[in-house]
DNA sequence: GTGAAAGCGCTAACAA
DNA sequence: TTGTTAGCGCTTTCAC
């Protein structure tokens, strides 16, 4: 088990050559003559010789990692954001430096990627203060907020149109024939929460209906499925619910057929929001809006990278577009 | 967007102390006199300082990097560990580099991993040559392979008892009075499906009967999609089906009731492995066994942790226990 | 194209 | 306890 730590300068050694041509050898773009470098790959070769990336960081000022921050991986539609960000960082050179964070300790976690000198930031974590962007924004890291925003901060966002997503549901409900419409909320608090509620309004106002009652289930099975029990078991049940997203629809979804005999979508027609891949498993083959994640995971690329390498911060919210995807949890409009 | 990079020498002057002073502030466990440590803290306030962990790293030659690789995050059991670990590892002080991998880039992503001096590395990818593990071996950094073990690698391993929860399945459907009984293996040279498929077989053979047929499905849903139609297209369709993981056992129920329409478990009983987080969820309800992910993970933090400290080299296999986990997707045995 | 020399920001002896 | 002094392994001028 040694690890006698192989130097470029042993590499200089072996090759007969100077510890800088070693260097160059390893750098992009550096002139080496071809004999040189054969020399000195070979020497590397020989030696096992890596260069030490922490070395390099630290002299050339870009780690090369990105930081990312998120709350939590039961909604499946983040492994889906890791995976593809990840993937895409990768492929542009760039490694990622992963944090989970609750709401109590985001501060430290913070403080640590800086130290760790990150050069861009993406976080998805649900609560966020936005103090937090700030103290990035201050150190020259441009940070993107993902699939959220806040109004008052410096950072970035890449979102989808809740918006529009929320009007579209209201709009097919209403199109399919329902009456009594519910929602139930995730974080009250939350962007997401806060822009698919809205138009969710917005589009049952259109038709000149209001929703029908509400509950809130903080984007847990655990509350969805509680709030679905109280929305239900009113005498004058709904006929339909838009849920904030698909992760609290799958639990609404079980109360409804499982406990409350429900059938769907005969009974009550249900939507969810984000479009995760067990939206499309048969047995729960929900009618959904779609994020978009691959068109969100480029984009908070691309403000990232640029913002890496220009010095341009002007501040940018990218809104991609949100499609919704029929399916057979909700009763279809018949036109 | 100034980004001044306040270093230990700008507080040392600013708290009219050596900069040693102020490295021994940040350092757990120097002596710092109490006055000169709040001056140094004062200064280091004031100026936004923040020591550099890189250059830290560089010197102590300890990054507080651990690498942790992962093939997909289809199958809510990876999410899962990753959120663990990610929690477990910053909890003990270090950070997760993470990187996603196919089979074609592993060499790469081994490669970078260790330019930036990682600790320890946490291998969860599924085809991984046995090559890898070696070269990190051969650098004095302790590996774990997470979830599957190559015998001739010099690698640790954190592994349930696959071997056994295969035998309790057999056990448990033959016990329901299955009688054609068949088996839909993942990727057939993976550890784990080949341990949970000799577990299976031992466990029929215990009663005296052979697996009715079999299928391969990859780990993916698809492909055991596709296997679920071959089984049960032929005249004389089995009345069981052990999924050899979960992610795969859904898209089977979803073959079997919705394209065959089959009843679950009256006509034929699923079982799958893992018990993932989705196998609760009431459409599903799938019977299935258990690997702990929680000790899963524990272990492996421990191993490396241990090594990390220690030179102690020897190479760890840990197993445990798994766990029946009965719902309502097999039928039950009436004993 | 190449080597010498000067650091990147920090920790760790070593004296004082 | 404190400051001084070497570097950690590398990139990057700068002459040659």
């Amino acid at each position: 088990m040694a690890k006698p730590t192989v130097t470029s300068a042993d590499v200089a050694r072996a090759a007969k050559v100077s510890q800088s041509a070693v260097s160059r050898t390893f750098t992009r773009g550096a002139s080496v003559a071809q004999e040189t470098r054969r020399k000195v790959l070979k020497a590397a070769d020989e030696l096992g010789y890596r260069p030490n990336a922490l070395a390099r960081s630290l002299i050339s000022g870009k780690s090369g990692i990105i930081g990312v921050l998120v709350a939590y991986l039961d909604n499946q539609f983040y492994p889906v954001v890791i995976e593809k960000l990840s993937r895409s960082l990768q492929a542009k050179g760039y490694r990622v430096l992963l944090f989970m964070t609750d709401q109590g300790d985001q501060d430290a976690v913070v403080k640590d990627m800086l130290q760790y000198q990150v050069e861009g930031v993406v976080m998805a974590s649900a609560h966020l203060s936005s103090q937090l962007a700030q103290q990035c924004a201050d150190n020259g890291i441009p940070v993107v907020l993902f699939n959220r925003y806040i109004a008052t901060s410096p950072a970035n966002s890449v979102t989808s149109d809740n918006l529009d997503g929320g009007r579209m549901v209201a709009d097919y409900l209403i199109r399919g024939g329902r009456k009594r419409i519910s929602f139930i909320a995730g974080f009250e608090d939350s962007s997401t929460n806060r822009d698919r509620e809205a138009g969710f309004y917005k589009g049952l106002a259109e038709h000149g209906a209001v929703c029908y009652s509400r509950g809130v289930g903080a984007y847990t099975q655990e509350g969805a499925a509680q709030a679905a029990r109280e929305l239900f078991g009113e005498t004058k049940k709904p006929d339909a619910v838009f849920v904030a997203n698909d992760h609290m629809a799958f639990a609404v979804m079980d109360v409804l057929r499982n406990e409350l005999n429900l059938h769907i979508p005969d009974d009550v027609s249900v939507v969810g929001y984000d479009d995760v891949p067990q939206s499309a498993w048969k047995a729960y083959d929900l009618t959904t809006v779609e994020q978009p994640s691959g068109p969100m995971i480029d984009a908070t690329v691309d403000i990232l990278l640029e913002q890496i390498s220009n010095q341009d911060v002007t501040r940018k919210a990218a809104v991609l577009p949100a499609r919704f995807v029929e399916r057979n949890s909700a009763r279809k409009p018949v036109d």
